[in-house]
RNA sequence: GUGAUUGUAGCUCAGUUGGUUAGAGCGUCGGAUUGUGGUUCCGAAGGUCGCGGGUUCGAGCCCCGUCUUUCACCCCA
């Protein structure tokens, strides 16, 4: 049989790892500086932890993992006198678990399974695989990674301003210039449902206000429609279509449009501290971006919103998080524990960095220098320097056969390494080995100690 | 979940209105004065044409199903 991978899956040649491998220290350096303890928590989780955190939506793209053992043991057969089963009531009979749909709803509750041991605020980070049952497209996959960082146990907007700075940090650190981090608060949605005359309803409004830039007012109204909004309330809503312009007056329009509803005027003056917040700090050019149309999906969130986008590419946003006021309260807790957080995905982040070709050079650099011996006698005078080399820092290896020198230069031209050291008898005799630059072809004859000194200086 | 789309050598692709032993480039492997690669030359290996059915004297090509790829919608990192 042939062999192939799960539909929307990937792996990872070494190639890809490396740069792979450069996002995520980048991005989990930026998580220690600013305080976060790592976490990791399993892949699967029981689906009852699962479900009815993401919407309905959300819980069709869970994957559901059969029972071990005779799943369908006690299960009844479809008889004609019976109705048959439905795969809706089915499911909770033979699966009671699932893979984990993103780093939250875990982390929440792992809060709360820890909560007498766990210093408040607690404030963790984790970098993980999540797996999602939609149909993969670009930029789009069944099993992705992403990393985390959240806090739990305080409402200060401190948390909020720190995450606008971690995301300016983790994107200039990977070298995504052009950028825009979108902010919205919920509060402010939830007020203008409240505003228009359709309270509780900033779900809908928000699902569809969402796709403003993309499908145009016109259309954004008539999806409102078939969601039931009258058309007085579509009229109350047009101020949100004209709001534009810098941050303070949008905000300054929106407490004016906004004047009655006391939630709205809550979330406005919570982004307007956070804001405060990152230009006390002194962030260089900030690229935040006051979204009102900017909704997000989750149905957790409750205050912030945030999303990056990487400009001149087309893939969806690269990150996403928000401020969620009530998800422990989920796992029955009775303490009130908000918590705000940041999610990367780094698969996405990869596909921008590669369309936009702004890995380093060196990201997918691994050996940095081959021993090329031409006998026994040379892989004698080889060892001992190899040692020296790892000592000092410097990847190495010998290429394991007595081969053709073409073969090994082949080899080394193959791995992309750009220092070879040739060691024939000659090199034997005098100690002078032959150092060659493989990107310039230029060789220069140096001692065991001189090649050190030079492979650890560049 | 809805609607499209793709599949031929390791990779990128040719392949006529259905007609004999399915081709190219790149890559791989071997060789061209036995201590020199990336540029040259010669040679070789490598394909159940995604899979399963059907139509036909005959299918890589037409039809159906299925899987896969990519894309839009939904939603999302």
């Amino acid at each position: 049989m042939k062999p192939s991978l799960v539909k929307g899956t990937r792996d990872f040649g070494p190639e890809q790892m490396s740069k792979r491998l450069f996002i995520f220290d980048t991005i989990r350096a930026t998580f220690k500086r600013f305080g976060f303890l790592p976490l990791e928590t399993p892949a699967m989780e029981n689906l009852s932890t699962l479900t009815g955190k993401y919407g309905d939506e959300g819980d069709q793209l869970l994957f559901k993992i059969l029972n071990s053992g005779d799943f369908a043991a006690g299960l009844t057969a479809d008889g004609a006198d019976q109705p048959p089963l439905h795969s809706k009531a089915l499911l909770p009979r033979i699966a009671e678990k699932g893979l984990r749909y993103d780093l939250t709803v875990p982390f929440a509750r792992y809060v709360v399974m820890n909560r007498h041991a766990l210093a408040l605020p607690f404030k963790r980070y984790q970098m993980q695989p999540v797996w999602r049952a939609d149909r993969p497209q670009k930029g789009r996959y069944r099993e992705f990674y992403q990393c985390d960082a959240d806090v739990v146990g305080t409402d200060s907007l401190l948390c909020e301003a720190e995450i606008v700075l971690m995301v300016h940090e983790v994107m200039r650190n990977l070298g995504i210039e052009q950028f825009a981090l979108k902010v919205n608060n919920r509060k402010i949605l939830t007020g203008i449902a409240e505003m228009i005359g359709m309270p509780g309803q900033e779900g809908a409004l928000a699902v569809a206000i969402d796709k403003l830039d993309k499908i145009g007012q016109d259309k954004v109204l008539d999806e409102l429609r078939g969601r039931g909004f009258s058309e007085e309330s579509l009229t109350a809503l047009m101020p949100i279509f004209s709001v534009e312009g810098s941050t303070d007056s949008v905000l300054a329009r929106l407490k004016e449009w906004l004047a009655s509803s006391e939630t709205a005027q809550r979330g406005i003056a919570e982004l307007q501290e956070t804001l405060q917040l990152v230009s006390q700090y002194g962030l260089d050019q900030p690229k935040t971006e006051l979204d009102v149309t900017l909704a997000r999906g989750l149905s957790y969130y409750t205050g912030a919103i945030f999303e990056v986008k990487a400009l001149g590419v087309s893939i969806g946003s690269i990150s996403g998080g928000g401020r969620y006021d009530n998800l422990t309260s989920a796992f029955g807790t009775s303490e009130r524990l908000s918590g705000v957080g940041i999610s990367f995905g780094v698969d996405r982040i990869y596909d921008v960095m590669e369309e936009l070709s702004l890995f380093p050079a060196d990201a997918g650099q691994g050996t940095a220098v081959l021993l090329v011996p031409f006998d026994a006698d040379g892989r004698a005078v080889a060892l001992p320097l190899l040692n020296q080399l790892r000592q000092a820092d410097t990847s190495a290896e010998m290429y394991p056969d007595l081969a053709k020198v073409k073969k090994m230069l082949d080899y080394a031209n193959a791995k992309r390494i750009p220092l070879v050291v040739l060691i024939g008898s000659e090199e034997v005799q005098t100690g002078q080995l032959t150092v060659k630059n493989m990107l310039t072809g230029v060789q220069e004859k140096l001692t065991a100690d001189e090649l050190i000194a030079f492979v650890t200086r560049s």
